[in-house]
DNA sequence: GATGAATGAGGGTTCATTCAT
DNA sequence: AATGAATGAACCCTCATTCAT
């Protein structure tokens, strides 16, 4: 039975975890509302009743993939951000990760989908969107310090304008087009140094000139904490 | 009989000017797939077999709204740019009129929508999308020319970046908090000369270092385009 | 729109008026719970979303029924009693009443499926149910006077007792069997007559003793007050 | 495994007689079609596939149940009327039996749920419901002999009616009022000799006037019968 | 211009039941 | 003896839409 706010086991192919991806692939493409158990149900190779052994409604599996979602891209952040000490290279990482997450897996955009939730679910989820966002915070503030790398004024405006435009990549990408996430990754990690102001000895910093490691060390990371999720 | 691709008039409060505030109001707050006919009519003062007279189907409801929307920030945006010359002088007059137009008047996110609208409707707004697009693309061309007054790697992705951080201003923006659109609009547009790396005689550009019409200028553009839509 | 608390309107055949039969007689025959609003749509000639025009819930039908035979009922009642004197001449003429509304009419016995209401829609009800039982304590009371008609231990209990047996004839009643509604009110009303030991001048009396209508014209003032609901 | 016509073995906590307890406690209180398995199984403490180790099938649960109640009442009422020889002595103790056993414990009334059953078990429960009556019958027979200690106009109704009223205690009876099962049974008998007119040397005869146990035993001459049911 | 009546299809959810383990 | 997994059918109700008036 998959409670709430939790880690969903995605690595075998029990009823349930073809339940939990036929649902994110679902709702990710056609939002939460326009899809119908029916449709889940038949993606999951299964009878509509068969799926209320595994949730206790259809909300109740929408928050439990938010809360996934959200739990695993922000442990690849931490990961990603552990590795690495310079502000300006954590942001790189975090847009990174955060770009390849969101184009490479089907993703519930949160914000997006956070009004069909009832309140209490709402509230829950919520709360772990904070806790991923202050990972952004942290970085930026840090940037800000003495002597400042970064040159912000409203670090919420910053940071809800870098959300914004590596979470729309969720819209328009489409691994069709001959265009690769880490290519999407690298072109916003650049955007987003730009963005604030990144500056290394008086300069403005270019992604090209930060020694990280290559791009698809992230992809990695993102795999490894989206475990065996489809792409 | 509102047909598809059209400039609302929603100057009176006829029936059908009702009609489309309030399908604009609830598609905006709710999303298209969760707001029903009966909710439109109740709003609208009207029966739901009233609606008929005004509209072929909910989907061609969505269909001239996206449209009216999209028609007029391109109108807006234009009236914004044909006052001004330089591009980082532009790309601020856009951002303003995007930004502004996004947190003050309901809107039906394109993007987030089309997937609600079936093929030959999505075409139409579609053109019509990537005609308010290569508006960006225009400045974001310019301001790449010789010599170039911004640094863009891409200019596609520019763009893409830039819509989806000035979008997304829709999701979080709330008027209840004390947060006017137009102070949103005033630190998205420095951020957004930021991302160009706008430069004047090799300088980074700041907003206040450029000699525009005060940001409320913009609001009445806006106003204006959105004629007598309650914001 | 069948509001609550009301008498049905039965004479024409209106959808309303049909689906409110249709459920009557299914309720009554069946059960509430028994009963699927497929069914009473195929009884009443209609799609199960037309029921909802008429109702606003099937439980909100069971609530209109329910009010509706309650007061009928006690219009009957009161008709009778007004048209007689002496508690005995009164207590036979309810118990003529009651047995043929509930032999005659689908009638949903009240108290069975009280407990398919829910609680605020059940203190409706009781409220409706505890009138009409108030009908028959006043004649207890009466032929409780002085001089005494009746002797009674315990006025509550002689009241339970009667309800129960006059409402039980809901269960094995059946037109099929040559029985006629009125000759099981004629026993039944001798047999009240006896549980509450009424006596004239001492003497225990039959009902053959008192100078009563026939019991046809309490079937008519039952069918009048039932209007045109189908026996 | 509960075959159909049985009584019930209730004095152990096997899960068979938990699941009985929890049946009949439910369908008591809720009525047959309201009770769902899901229910029974969690009121006795099992899942829901275990139930079907100890029946066939929902229906015959209510049939094991109505079956059991009815032999139980049934045996009661022999034991009851064994002790006794004076008809009016034996409908009293018969009554006070019905009572006790209708209010005490939880009981599903058989004529309510008969419905409830397909054609052959409902054939089967009616042949032992038939039975029971007879019992009532050869009482009312025997007081109405030579010489008369009845005056009963028809002893068919008169069964019937003696039955609806001490069965209609089943639902208003409640213990938490201050109303304890023997005291409604002791009005109900002397309401009970009334109905039949039951004389003495030509006098009516009142409970009191009749030597006969106190009602206690009859309490226990139930309880015995029902062996380790919870009352 | 507007509506009440009506509907087929589908919404999410629960039903009693079966079966391999 | 007991269970978790699974299902087809049905639950009540709402959907967008049509049409005669």
């Amino acid at each position: 039975m998959a409670s709430s706010l939790v880690v969903i086991d995605w690595t075998d192919n029990s009823s349930e975890a073809r339940i939990m991806a036929a649902a994110l692939q679902l709702f990710s493409s056609r939002g939460f509302q326009a899809v119908g158990i029916r449709d889940i149900a038949q993606e999951a190779g299964l009878s509509t009743a068969a799926l209320y052994h595994y949730m206790t409604s259809k909300e109740d599996l929408l928050l439990a993939l938010m809360s996934d979602r959200l739990l695993r891209v922000t442990r690849a952040a931490e990961t990603a951000l552990g590795e690495l000490d310079a502000p300006e290279e954590q942001l790189v990482g975090l847009v990174r990760v955060h770009v390849i997450a969101h184009a490479q897996f089907p993703s519930v955009v949160v914000d997006d989908e956070l009004r069909s939730l009832s309140a209490g679910a709402r509230r829950a989820v919520v709360r772990l969107r904070d806790r991923y966002e202050q990972v952004w915070d942290r970085i930026l503030e840090r940037g800000s310090g003495r002597p400042p790398v970064f040159t912000i004024a409203d670090l919420r405006f910053a940071r809800l304008a870098l959300i914004g435009m590596c979470s729309g990549v969720n819209r328009w990408f489409s691994p069709r087009r001959a265009l690769s996430a880490e290519s999407v990754a690298e072109h916003f990690a650049d955007l987003a140094l730009a963005l604030v102001r990144a500056k290394r000895e008086g300069r403005p910093v270019r992604l090209a000139d930060l020694g990280l490691p290559p791009v698809e060390h992230y992809s990695s990371i993102v795999a490894t904490a989206h475990e065996g999720v489809r792409g």
